[in-house]
DNA sequence: ATTCTTCTTGTAAACGTTTGCAGTCTTTGC
DNA sequence: GCAAAGACTGCAAACGTTTACAAGAAGAAT
C-alpha cells in the first residue's frame, strides 16, 4: 500500500478498463460483465482502494452526514437514543454529527443555521423546545424528531406518554392511593404537557382528586427532582405518592427525602418514567415506565433515511410502546391515609 | 434566497471579481484591497452565499471531521467527554463522526478501518482496550487518547490516577479504617491497573495490610458492582470500607448492600471514582475523587487539533488534576473494627 | 526615464468521483 | 444476409472549491 492512498484512476489503468467501469462495479455491479466486474474487483484489492467520500459526496451532491441537535450531551437519555442513532446510520455510509442546542446563544437560530448550512443531508432534532416556525425555510434537508416533537409539520418518532402516565397513576391507584402528586418537566415542553395531561386523565378516570398544589414544576433534572422533595417535605398536607415524569428527577427527589430520613416505599411511593439504567440499582429498586431509547433512536434513522432516499419531506409518524416496570419504590401508603 | 444556494460564482459575478477573490477574502483577508474586498462581504451577504464544505475538503485533502472510538455510547462517562470534545471541535470547523467499538465484531480491526479509510482528520480514541500494534500503520492520521492511554506511541489526556486512589485510601485511613477493600476495573485495562496500584502503594505507605481476597474485579458497570456487592455480603472477614474504581460500581454497591439491609456509612464505607452526576443525589452522597470530564475532552481536542496543523505525529501527553469530594458514603468503622 | 519592488487580481488547473451520452460489439429476429 | 435490439464500455463533463503562477498597476529607487 502506498503512502498516498489509491484512487479511482490507479484502480482503473491496474484493471485496465476506465474510471467509469470502475465507479459502476462499486456502485451498481449488475450493470457490468462478469469478467470485467472481477478483475476490477481483484484491482480494488490489489490496489488497496477506498472511495474517497468527499469526492464522491461532492459529485452526488451530498454530504454523508446528519446532524443530531440535541439539548444537552451530558445526559444518559440523549446518550443512549444517540446510540441507536448510530447503530442505523453507520451502516447506512452516514456520519452523525453532533450539536449541543445549549451551548450557543440563540437555539433556534442555530436550527435555522443548519438548516441553511448544507452541511447535513438531514437533522434528527431531540429538543422539543425549538421552534417549528424555523423549519419553514423552503428547500430544507429533512427533519425527524425523536422523543419529541413539533406540531404534525414534523415526522416524529415518540413513544405512549400518556398512557405510561395512565399506567404509573394506576399502579399507585391500585396500591391504594388516593392522594397522587405528580412533578413536570420544564414548562413548554410537549412531553411535559402530554404526561401531565396522562396523569390528569388517569386521576380523573379513577375518581381521585387533583390538586393544583400537589403538581410541582420540574425540569427532568436530578437538581429539580431534588428541589421537588424540598416542596413536598414543607407541605402540610403531603401526597402519599407522586409521579415524576423523569427518572432523573425520580432519583433526585428519593435521595433527598431519604436523606431527610424519608423512608420510600414505606412514607413516600414514587414512580418515575424512562427506566434509565440506574434505576434497578437504587435502593429501593425505581418502580418506572420504560421507553426503549435505543429503538426510538434507530427508529428515527430509518425514519430519517427514508425520507433522504425518496426526497419526501413528510412521513408518517412512530408512536412505541411504553411498558410499566415494577420494583420496589412504590408500596402501599401509610395507614390512616 | 434561491431555491439552490448560492455557489462562490454566484458571488463572484454579483462582486464583479474572480472566484479567486472571493476565495481569497474569505479565507485570508488580509491579501486582499479594502475596497474590493468589502464589495465581496456585500456581494455573500446579499447572496447569502455560504461555502460548501464538501468542494472545500476535497480540494484542501482534508476531511474536516475526526473520528471518535469509544466502547459505549449508552454511557454518562463518555457523553461528557464527547460534550467537551465537541465545545471544541465544532467552533474550530470540524465534525466529529462517532464510532463506538463495541458494536462490531473486531474492534482493533475497526481502529485499523478508520485510520486507512480516510474519512477523518484525526481520531480520538476513548477505548484503551484497543492495541498499539494498529497504530503501526504509515502516514496514519493523529491519534489522541483521552483518559486511557496506549503506551508511549500516542499522546494522551489523562487524569492523576494514583494520586486519586491514594486520596480515596487516605481519607478512609484518616477515618479510622484499617480494612479496605478494593473493586477493580475490568482486566488489562490500564486505569484498572493504575488505580489498582494507587491502591496497594496508599496502603503500604500507610503500613496497612492488604489482602488479596478484598480485591474484587469488577469492570466499571453498575452490574459489576452489585455483583462485588454480593461477594462481600458472603465474606466471613469483610473489608469495612471498599475504594471502587468508578462511580458507577459504587452506585451497584451500595445499592445492592442497603437492600440487604446494610447501612452506608454506619456498615461500610464507599468511596468511588469518577464524581458523575448522581454522586450528590444518593443517598447517603457518594464520596468520591472528580475527574473533569469536560476538561478533559476539551484539551484532548485542542492537542488533537494541534497535531492535525502540524502535522506533527507526536506531542507530549497531558495529566489533569483530581479532586477529592467528600460527601455521607464514607465514615468511621463500625466498633471494635 | 528605467528598473525593481510591492500590492492586488485573474487564469486555470487541480482535488477524486459519478453519470449522460455515444460508440462498439454481440446477439436475435426476420 | 441484414436490420434492430441489447449488452457493455469509454469519453468527457460536471460537482464547488483552493491556490500556484502570472500579469498588471502603482509607486520607489537608481
Amino acid at each position: 500500500m502506498d503512502r498516498k492512498s489509491a484512487t479511482i484512476q490507479d484502480v482503473a489503468r491496474v484493471a485496465g478498463v476506465s474510471t467509469a467501469t470502475v465507479s459502476r462495479t462499486l456502485s451498481k455491479p449488475s450493470v457490468v460483465a462478469r469478467t470485467t466486474r472481477d478483475a476490477v474487483l481483484k484491482a480494488v484489492a490489489d490496489t488497496g482502494y477506498r472511495v474517497n467520500a468527499t469526492a464522491s459526496n461532492l459529485r452526488r451532491q451530498r454530504t454523508g452526514s446528519v446532524i443530531v441537535l440535541l439539548p444537552n450531551l451530558a445526559n444518559t437519555f440523549f446518550a443512549q437514543i444517540l446510540a441507536g442513532l448510530a447503530s442505523v446510520l453507520t451502516p447506512a455510509g452516514y456520519g452523525m454529527l453532533i450539536a449541543d442546542t445549549q451551548s450557543g446563544p440563540d437555539p433556534d437560530e442555530r436550527l435555522t443555521h443548519y438548516l441553511a448550512s448544507g452541511q447535513a443531508d438531514g437533522l434528527v432534532v431531540l429538543d422539543g423546545t425549538l421552534s417549528p416556525a424555523a423549519l419553514s425555510m423552503p428547500g430544507r434537508p429533512p427533519v425527524v424528531c425523536a422523543c419529541e416533537w413539533m406540531g404534525d409539520a414534523v415526522p416524529s418518532v415518540r413513544v405512549e406518554n400518556e398512557r405510561g402516565a395512565a399506567l404509573a397513576v394506576g399502579h399507585l391507584a391500585r396500591l391504594g392511593h388516593r392522594h397522587i402528586g405528580h412533578v413536570t418537566g420544564p414548562g413548554g415542553n410537549v412531553l411535559t404537557r402530554t404526561r401531565l395531561e396522562g396523569y390528569r386523565a388517569a386521576l380523573d378516570r379513577l375518581g381521585l382528586p387533583m390538586r393544583a398544589d400537589w403538581v410541582l414544576e420540574g425540569d427532568f433534572t436530578m437538581d429539580s427532582g431534588a428541589a421537588a422533595a424540598r416542596v413536598w417535605l414543607a407541605m402540610e398536607d403531603r401526597p402519599t405518592a407522586l409521579f415524576l415524569s423523569s427518572d432523573e428527577m425520580a432519583v433526585g427527589f428519593m435521595g433527598e427525602v431519604q436523606r431527610a430520613g424519608i423512608r420510600v416505599p414505606e412514607d413516600v411511593s414514587v414512580v418515575g418514567f424512562d427506566n434509565i439504567e440506574i434505576a434497578r440499582h437504587l435502593s429501593p429498586g425505581l418502580t418506572t415506565i420504560r421507553q426503549p431509547r435505543t429503538d426510538i433512536g434507530a427508529r428515527a434513522a430509518e425514519l430519517l433515511l427514508g425520507l433522504i432516499e425518496t426526497g419526501a419531506s413528510s412521513a408518517p409518524s412512530e408512536v412505541i410502546e411504553v411498558e410499566f416496570i415494577r420494583r420496589s419504590s412504590a408500596g402501599p401508603p401509610p395507614k390512616g391515609r
